[in-house]
DNA sequence: CAGACGACATTTTTT
DNA sequence: ATGTCGTCTG
């Protein structure tokens, strides 16, 4: 047989739609509304979906993808940037089932991965070092604190701002783009007569940044920013490269991001950005829901499409959460409607007696949906704070019910944790300051004195792992030459990660014992989950970005190493709800001062976003909705806790109120219904 | 100068 | 419940 050539396109070659055979149009018609259908195949030019929850946005986001594929436009050329990183996976799996595996390749990630993954390539154009680091929150606290005490300013002033305060004001800034002394003027004001300190401090920090290679979050995109805005030859090359940009959640976009989605698409200007202004909650970060609403005057022809039928929630799940939302000052026109899932359960509002009750309801509760056929992985149970969920975790121990709490305090902000990993950067790059400051510290008998002259010592120095050369104390160069000598040597041996991150667990584990001794256990099997880890690596720096990008959530992995064989149970923060569903929500906690926050309370603006919280926790609801809160409430002392003042305006036809009864006492309401809350219909759940 | 101890305030939410 | 600040001792 003859030899015959078959030619491969090039990966990045663009196609052109025509080329390959059109999308079966009929299948998408079929399996979308005409709203959706219209966002999925009008690819050309601005485009805004407005979609309220529940209206089928991450379908709508997937099917365009897979339709973008199937008429032949190549995966590298399709940017989806998303919130988490475990959104974009799951779309794009999604993706990849209606249409094939080509999906899976599209460019995708949170705006933060993506600028990092841009400055890694094209960073030395606007001057960043090749090894720069990646702060997380935490780091960035740290370097801040440095920074301070530096200054003098943990001495000088009385009252000066703590260091996770100065990160707030200097992000703040750097997010909505306005000077420093705007934040102070408007968001604290106490710190106003200070401004010219905290002004210094926060030059310092850019400095201090600057000269050790360090980018926190805001960095990424500021530099993002600037290179594509500096550099036009490489703002031609990127954005020609992304024929389509796609934007989820861009209600919680901020300013510089919004910039970024225009950048991006500057090229070939077609951009979707998908949101919903009654689903913004991140103002926190910057986010600013009037983004969304200004879509169209950054792309004056942008084309509007509203999706508005909801198919998760029961009609009478949407009669609440409509009511709900439009208790907000700012006022949305939001009216979604369900034609498919009429009648259904009432939600319920359940006042528990005390935190305890509420829990033992909770948990009792679950298991009866579990005997009734609901799998636990369809059941979630969502609160405003990590912490809210303590004492029923407790509880789903003890009844053996497995669970995944996402949201609250991430394994990579444990102190032991990040011991650990400042020796990993240490390798990385020699000269981080900031990681030598942390290791050293470790030291017997080193504190910050010390440990500020070994740093500067360290970033001239010819060999920063002789670090027993240094001019200090000579009673400390013992430990340092052990910790140089070590150091030293792993740097000439990398790899395998698994290897390296054993010999400095080696090094590491006394000293664990000797700080944390009061509860080194448990951080030692902290640190044993995360070496297991890092064994599943093969480069540290990919090691070291994904921990500050994608941090690795601590129940997460404790669960993990525990599970059974049944897909567990979901706990969860709202903020990190965001975008899912379950068949069964409990949201527990529902006070007035937990939501809204009681930080909240006082300003409009952010009564409103707790609102929209709120909103967003009862929207995950597909058919049965438990609203819970606690009538004692046990702190430094007990008080009456209050219903959110959100359900308080609800009319009572909406909802059912369900009193609990234990089965040990006699049997009547231990707790006397509120006046505020009528019962619509009282119901015993005997325990 | 380091480290221990005690007093005090301070608490969202996340990349 | 936790982190931060001030003070005292070796």
């Amino acid at each position: 047989m003859p030899t015959k050539t078959f030619v491969l396109n090039a990966d990045d070659a663009p196609q052109p739609m025509a080329s390959s055979a059109p999308p079966n149009l009929e299948k998408y018609r079929k399996e979308l509304n005409a709203a959706q259908f219209e966002a999925v195949t009008t690819t050309e030019g601005a485009l805004l979906v407005v979609a309220g929850a529940g209206t089928g946005k991450t379908k709508t986001l997937t099917y365009r993808v897979g339709y973008l594929i199937e008429s032949g436009v190549a995966p590298q050329s399709i940017l989806l940037l998303t919130f988490t990183r475990r959104a974009a996976e799951e779309m794009l799996n999604r993706a990849a089932t209606v249409v094939d595996a080509r999906c899976a390749r599209v460019e995708g990630g949170t705006f933060h991965a993506y600028a990092h993954k841009l400055l890694r390539q094209y960073g030395a154009a606007i001057n960043l070092a090749e090894n720069f680091i990646v702060l997380d929150q935490a780091d960035a606290e740290d370097a801040i604190e440095i920074v301070r005490t530096a200054l003098g300013f943990h001495k000088k002033e009385k009252r000066f701002p703590k260091k996770n305060a100065l990160l707030r004001i200097v992000s703040a800034a750097a997010n909505k783009q306005l000077p420093i002394e705007r934040i102070v003027e408007t968001s604290y004001p106490q710190f106003f007569p200070i401004l010219d300190d905290i002004q210094r401090l926060a030059d310092a920090y850019r400095d201090y940044k600057r000269a050790n290679s360090l980018l926190d979050y805001d960095d990424l995109l500021a530099e993002l920013k600037r290179l594509l805005t500096e550099r036009e030859a490489l703002r031609q090359t990127i954005a020609s490269q992304l024929r389509y940009v796609m934007v989820d959640e861009y209600q919680d976009t901020n300013l510089v991001q919004a910039d970024l989605v225009a950048l991006l698409s500057s090229v070939h200007g077609n951009v979707m950005a998908v949101g919903d202004d009654a689903q913004s909650i991140y103002s926190f970060r910057g986010a600013n829901f009037r983004n969304i609403l200004d879509f169209p005057k950054r792309f004056p022809n942008a084309k509007i499409i509203k999706l508005e039928e909801n198919y998760r929630s029961t009609e009478r799940i949407l009669a609440l959460t409509n009511v709900v939302i439009n208790q907000a000052k700012e006022k949305f026109a939001k009216n979604l409607y369900t034609t498919l899932k009429l009648g259904g359960e009432f939600p319920a509002i359940v006042a528990a007696p005390d935190e305890r009750y509420q829990s033992r309801f909770v948990a009792q509760r679950i298991l009866e949906l579990r005997e009734e056929g609901v799998p636990l992985h369809r059941i979630a149970v969502l609160m405003r704070n990590g912490r809210d969920s303590y004492d029923l975790e407790i509880e789903l121990k003890k009844r053996n019910l497995p669970f995944v709490k996402y949201g609250g305090q991430k394994i990579i902000e444990a102190a032991h944790i990040k011991d650990f990993v400042a020796h990993l950067r240490i390798l990385y790059n020699p000269r981080d300051a900031l990681s030598w400051n942390r290791a050293l510290r470790l030291l017997e008998g080193i504190g910050p004195k010390t440990t500020q002259e070994l740093v500067a010592w360290i970033k001239t120095a010819p060999n920063p792992y002789r670090i027993e050369t240094a001019n200090v104390s000579p009673r400390y160069a013992d430990s340092l030459r052990r910790l140089g000598t070590l150091l030293g040597e792993l740097s000439q041996k990398l790899f395998p990660l698994s290897s390296l991150a054993e010999s400095l667990w080696d090094y590491y584990k006394p000293i664990l014992r000797r700080v944390y001794y009061e509860d080194f256990p448990k951080r030692e099997k902290d640190l044993e989950n995360f070496l297991g880890i890092v064994a599943n690596y093969d480069s540290l720096a990919t090691l070291l970005s994904d921990l500050a990008l994608e941090p690795i959530d601590l129940s997460a992995m404790e669960t993990k190493a525990t599970v059974k064989d049944e897909a567990p149970l979901t706990l969860s923060t709202i903020h990190s709800a965001k975008g899912l569903e379950w068949q069964v929500v409990f949201l527990i906690n529902a006070l007035d001062g937990v939501i809204p926050s009681r930080y909240a309370v006082g300003e409009t603006e952010s009564l409103d976003e707790e609102l929209r919280l709120l909103y967003v926790a009862l929207t995950r609801a597909r058919d049965l909705l438990y609203i819970c809160y606690p009538v004692i409430c046990n702190g430094a002392e007990d008080y009456f806790g209050n219903p959110s003042r959100f359900l308080q305006a609800l009319p009572e036809d909406l909802y059912e109120k369900l009193l609990l009864v234990d089965a040990r006492s006699v049997q009547k309401p231990l707790n006397a219904p509120p006046a505020a809350l009528p019962a619509r219909r009282d119901e015993e759940l005997p325990f």
